[in-house]
DNA sequence: TTGAAAGCGCTACCAA
DNA sequence: TTGGTAGCGCTTTCAA
């Protein structure tokens, strides 16, 4: 396969002039570049990208760490990375995690290796302190609240929409609420944020026994209702991390022929809508575009955008 | 950053022996060894992927063309995709190509370049005998059935269960039965095959004013149920590209209290089981996860699964 | 068992 | 406006 090398000898051009052409860099007489613009059609010459990079110090790669994609929250916010990126011409490379931190630092490894140039992490298990000492390796997005901390991020406010939420459930006269979560408030700044708008609503924190952790799809919903029932913990509400849970959990009821709670879910899934049921949205597109801004320019800066609580 | 030069200076040893180390080769002093790793540990040594990619003629990368991932074809087929790939150590690039020849191109170039060892088409615009000819750059895989061409290949049989499909909604008396497609018959397999399908079991073509092309999600499945309202065409059936799309379908009806044409959708899908639909799951995944071995092996076979008619 | 040196293919600095 | 050359960081022969 033709390489630099060749198109010089071909034309009796240097490496560098040819190089020139190809980078449209200045210094080339009109002739020169048509001549070896020329060469390179005849010989269907392409430029190695791994040559490049190596000499370049990078490879226009993205590295998306996601902890499955089962799930549309990571669908949709793929889509709004996939979108930015190709605007920039920026590839994106998925990395499965599997929420284990273990792997998630060997994707910080390939980072140091330059693999790809910098990160989005959709999630994230290792601490943020973690994920900042190796941002020297090349951008580091995360899509969650970083605090004050300097880390680059793209994320949704969620609070605002979680009071509105919990204030709507409790001007209905619900009392019980059962707040289903992916992961435990003290492993998860997103559970913490939703006991924290409960708190800030009803005045103490959430029953303890109404809460759900490892919960993640339908099936966990599902079975989070059978817990409920033979608990036979009071329980009028169901506020769910995702509107495919929270159906989960009703198609439980039915089957048993029980009386179905009232509930909501979150992202704004068909199920909800199939359902009528309320919901909030995250608007996790934009905030996939931004993530993969972020992680191009390489800025430290933080985009927030407000979620939208959908009654219905 | 640390090279692999500064760890044999640090060692004494060589850039070959600390190679070999590197890559567990064999003739390497057990004591050497040891020096050597603990040099690279202390010096914090990782190798770069780029100048391995270069030098070995590799990087381990697989392009994945997808024309968007709005359908859930698309999700499960990557889902199982990245299982396989992540098995063998191999990272998949996402790369969208909006239906578009002129993308597909772009990356069967990017494939010229090395930028990934080996490509699989979710779909693809552009010929089989084009794909052919890039064959030589790296191994190719399409998702759909290749005829007689030597191209590897995971795909669905899809003639089998859309017969099945076809002859259930007959028995069951269906006779005006709409088709929702992602794409017209004339550029899309898939949608010529599911005609085929029909007209084999209704010994008629399908009624031209009943099919609404450009179908992929939810609102597409709306919009294509508000269409035909307007037409006031005879209706009884809907034969849906996806689950979500004929409950779409279905919300128009619903909302505009107008009777609900039977339907049933495609994927195996949360909706259908909610709704109690109908359906056909084409195992995507498990195609997935046999595209990606091939992309690996490099094999030029093809492997194909057989769809599965479910009756709700 | 180890090391010197020649690639891999490109970019970029510095001279001419 | 062009070319020589020194990297970029690694692998892999071939000698020693």
């Amino acid at each position: 396969m033709a390489n630099i090398q060749e198109i010089a000898d071909y034309t009796g051009f240097s490496k560098s002039t040819v190089s020139r052409v190809l980078n449209q860099k200045n210094y080339v007489a009109p002739r020169t570049r048509d001549l070896i613009e020329a060469a390179i059609v005849k010989l269907d010459y392409v430029p190695n990208a791994m040559a490049q990079g190596l000499s370049m110090g990078q490879m226009h790669n993205i590295g998306v760490v996601l902890p499955h994609n089962e799930h549309p929250y990571y669908t949709q916010l793929i889509n709004g990375i996939m979108a930015a990126a190709f605007a920039a011409n920026y590839r994106i490379m998925l990395l499965p995690s599997n929420y284990e931190a273990k792997v998630e630092l060997a994707y910080l490894q390939q980072l140091r290796r330059k693999v790809f140039d910098s990160m989005i992490f959709t999630s994230h298990e290792i601490s943020r302190q973690t994920l900042m000492t190796y941002q020297k390796y090349g951008p580091i997005v995360v899509c969650q609240d970083p605090g004050c901390l300097p880390i680059a991020a793209a994320y949704t406010a969620r609070v605002p929409s979680y009071v509105a939420a919990f204030e709507w459930i409790k001007a209905q006269g619900y009392q019980h609420i059962s707040l289903l979560a992916t992961r435990a408030s003290n492993v998860s700044a997103t559970s913490k944020t939703t006991f924290q708008a409960y708190e800030q609503v009803f005045h103490q924190a959430p029953e303890p026994t109404l809460i759900r952790t490892g919960i993640r799809k339908q099936q966990d919903g599902y079975a989070a209702a059978a817990y409920f029932v033979t608990q036979k913990r009071p329980l009028d509400f169901i506020f769910a991390n995702a509107d495919d849970v929270a159906a989960g959990a009703r198609q439980y009821y039915l089957e048993h022929d029980l009386p179905v709670p009232a509930m909501m879910g979150q992202e704004n899934q068909l199920s909800s809508q199939l359902l009528n049921m309320a919901t909030i949205d995250h608007h996790l597109y934009e905030v996939g575009e931004n993530a993969a801004k972020l992680a191009i320019s390489g800025a430290v800066r933080q985009f927030r955008v407000e979620s939208e609580f959908i009654v219905r």
